[in-house]
DNA sequence: GTGGGTGGTTACCCTGGGGTGAGCGAGCAG
DNA sequence: CTGCTCGCTCACCCCAGGGTAACCACCCAC
């Protein structure tokens, strides 16, 4: 993402929001974490096909490094860590439900998706700016 | 954007989204176009500050070819070529609002009113970690 | 004739985000 | 004892997106 910040940071709230969420894997990251809070390490990974390790771990840090996500760490004998939205997560999520309703209108190839019918995404009263 | 698309194409339609608006100044074009219907590349190029000509062309091109902003060229003497936002540009537009009102909200060093950012943002510094 | 403006195109280079694979330290099923 | 799981971390490599710069065709002002 932002390779050498702009000459002089953000220009508006839009690419500010476009540097937390701009990695390859974010969004879906974000949205599996809305649909099961709690949910852990490898939970995710299974949750996000595709992603490796590596990634899941460096886009969990940059996260939590943004306020998005909360990790909480369990010294167990079995490493069990679990993330959660926070507050801003969760907004955040809410922010990007009418890009995704965008998303769906105007891009082929989307699919009507399965877990969308589980509704858990759009159950926060989200502010519709777009919605045609 | 999607270097290879994930095994099957979108999950949902927001990383559909994200693909459209995955460029680095894609967002910054759209908003200026929303800002300035029919606005020319150079205009353009002043409007982006940053802006190379050559993403700048690059990002216009697949913008187009995703149906958000429509391009007039018109056969002058100076050549002249209008870009404006078709129908859903101008909602791929509204949907991200949320997104730029999140991001001010949560981030730090976005200035609140985007002329301010013209000048002030130099010393908005430092646009690391918020936090929960 | 020289320079600047118009809207690009082409070629090349370089950075870094992301993919690949391996390892670790402890426990527990087999 | 062996191998698998969990939640990472480290080292390495690759390629595409973006930066740099030159060039084009045309016209106007100086």
């Amino acid at each position: 993402m932002a390779t050498v910040p702009r000459p002089g940071a953000y220009v508006c709230g839009i690419d500010a929001a476009m540097d937390v969420i701009g990695g390859k894997w974010k969004v879906l990251i974000l949205w599996a974490l809305g649909e099961r809070p709690g949910c852990r390490f490898g939970e995710l990974r299974r949750l996000v096909p595709g992603i490796t390790e590596k990634v899941l771990a460096a886009h969990l840090r940059e996260l939590e490094a943004d306020g998005i996500v909360h990790r909480e760490a369990y010294d167990e004998v079995p490493p069990r860590v679990e993330y959660t939205l926070t507050g801003a997560g969760r907004q955040l999520n809410e922010a990007l439900a009418p890009l995704g309703a965008w998303g769906r209108a105007h891009v082929r190839g989307v699919p009507a998706h399965p877990a969308e019918a589980r509704g858990a995404a759009a159950r926060a009263a989200a502010p519709r700016a777009a919605e045609a």
